[in-house]
RNA sequence: CGCGGGGUGGAGCAGUCUGGUUAGCUCGGAUGGCUCAUAACCAUCAGGUCGUAGGUUCAAAUCCUACCCCCGCAACCA
């Protein structure tokens, strides 16, 4: 068996809903592990929902329910795009799972030699109960803006993890590449933030002001904060501890986050893993966001872009291409719906759709849809799998699309309709035309092939149409043109 | 001097580390060709002071200096 391979997404905290930033966590996760196991790899993808904490506990009471009643309807939200987004995952971990919060309690006391009492001094809302950070108290001009009242410095006892104790073994993990963080970008940002050393973070709360988590174990006036418990999701999920089987693909390849937890997942967690003595990540993957039409999604802005509403009217496969290929997998991207119908109807429709349809129609009029033998496509493949493993998927895609505009320019260059039409008065006509059409099969099927972790869908219907040998008629064409963002240019010209 | 990223034809980007053929690609625009195909495809053309000002060099988008502008971050925000 080929070593076993993990890979990890964020798990988005319960209460709220799924937006395209979650999306683009496990669409890169999701293309990775096809590719991966297209190369006879066994890989484990783990998803999942937070579901602790006082705005999941708040929201329930609002709602005249109890808090796992209420996570348990609306973790289903994010399980739903997941599903939709045809991420291959096999985990799917809540942290409401018994199994995690036994764990997360054994973490605990394994973790207690670096664990003390201490104050948190902050700033806090008696009406959200809850602290809120400096940056966002001096916004707000230090007033909550939900409750309408100022909020107090209030300080209060809980425990503390001392992080600040590995600050060395991680600088020089990240510095020598044992846990790499991709972009380089963002490791030397990140090297910069920590460079007077991490600082200790506070894992717990009083039980009085944080009512729902998991009980710090031999303390029951304490309830663990966030992070102690949700970062060992990625390890509980494997079965850590009493399951050997986690041993099989713990340290994770890849773990996928969003840049704005960058510094929890190689700060915090590589911490937690080094107290528990466990290996690091190999690498933590941080994109981008994903602005609209240049600016930030925001909820008073009311701009974001639900990921559901762009699948279901466009197709999987348009989601997951415009996301891999128009987003840079490493940095900020944007999205607006005219360029994403663009590239739709341009690159998808026009480019590869049409591509098929020319191919299969020719085989069909000329040959009665038999194919002949099917030479393997010849393009050299090395930038591709370059781009894989640099995690750089726009530019794998860019290569296919070289491929796709390649193989139209060799239509046009030796036109089978001109070789149709000499059968029966050249003699070589007809094999030279089987010659050419299997030609473009060839590379039909390679270009198939490198799309089976970015359009499942698609790259599963070119095999099916061609791989026999015979043409395989398939319901509908491969991306019809969808004008509802834009307007089609052939209705407006008159 | 807080830290990081960036400013290249209408839009989005590559090229900068390792100076050197006519600054490359996609979209958009114009013209032409073709007719197998989803009024698709293919070809050609138009369009750029490579942020600004100096400097180094036979030669700079590419190296050096100064400055201007934009974006993100500035730690418990799940």
């Amino acid at each position: 068996m080929d070593k076993k391979l993990y890979i990890t997404t964020a798990i988005p905290y319960a209460n709220g809903a799924p937006h395209i930033g979650h999306a683009l966590d496990y669409l890169l996760a999701d293309i990775w592990t096809r590719y991966q196991k297209q190369n006879d790899h066994d890989v484990r993808f783990q998803v999942g929902t937070d579901e602790h904490g006082n705005k999941i506990a708040t929201k329930a009471i609002e709602l005249g329910t109890d808090p796992q009643s209420y996570v348990d309807k609306t973790y289903v939200n994010f399980e739903t795009l997941i599903k939709k987004i045809g991420a291959s995952y096999t985990d799917f971990i809540r942290t409401t799972d018994p199994h995690h919060i036994n764990s997360v309690k054994i973490i605990w006391q394994k973790l207690q030699p670096y664990i003390y009492k201490g104050n948190y001094e902050g700033w806090y809302c008696a009406g959200c109960e809850a602290f809120v950070t400096d940056k966002e108290a001096t916004a707000s001009g230090g007033i909550c803006a939900d409750h309408q009242q100022h909020y107090q410095k209030i300080s209060e006892e809980n425990y503390y993890f001392k992080a600040s104790a590995f600050t060395d073994d991680i600088k020089q993990a990240i510095s020598n590449g044992d846990m790499q963080i991709v972009p380089e970008f963002r490791k030397k940002e990140f090297l910069e933030l920590i460079k007077d050393g991490l600082q200790d973070v506070s894992i717990s709360r009083p039980k009085k002001s944080l009512s729902w988590g998991v009980p710090v174990p031999d303390d029951p006036e304490q309830v663990m904060y966030v992070w102690l418990d949700a970062l060992a999701n990625y390890i509980t999920v494997l079965g850590y501890p009493d399951n050997p089987e986690w041993q099989l693909y713990w340290p994770a390849d890849i773990q996928v986050v969003g840049k704005d937890i960058l510094r929890f997942h190689a700060g915090l967690w590589p911490a937690m893993l080094l107290g528990l003595g466990l290996p690091l990540p190999k690498k933590i993957l941080a994109h981008g966001f994903i602005n609209v039409g240049g600016i930030k999604q925001s909820k008073s802005l009311g701009n974001g872009v639900d990921p559901i509403q762009i699948i279901d009217e466009y197709g999987v496969d348009a989601f997951r291409y415009f996301f891999s290929r128009h987003i840079p997998t490493l940095d900020d991207g944007d999205f607006t719906w005219e360029t994403f119908e663009n590239a739709y109807n341009t690159e998808l429709a026009n480019d590869l759709g049409n591509a098929v349809q020319r191919v299969t129609g020719m085989i069909t009029r000329y040959q009665s849809g038999v194919i002949g033998e099917i030479p393997q496509g010849e393009h050299d493949m090395g930038t591709y799998h370059k781009s894989m493993e640099n995690l750089e998927f726009d530019k794998a895609v860019d290569e296919v699309w070289l491929m796709v505009r390649s193989l139209n320019q060799y239509i046009e260059h030796v036109k089978p309709w001109e070789i149709a039409k000499q059968i029966g008065k050249d003699a070589e006509a007809e094999s030279h035309l089987t010659e050419v059409l299997a030609y473009a099969v060839g590379a039909l099927l390679q270009i198939g092939d490198l799309l089976v972790p970015f359009l499942p869908d698609t790259a599963d219907r070119i095999h099916r149409t061609f791989e026999t040998g015979r043409i395989v008629p398939l319901e509908g064409v491969f991306f019809p043109k969808i004008y509802k963002h834009t307007t089609d240019p052939h209705t407006t010209k008159d």
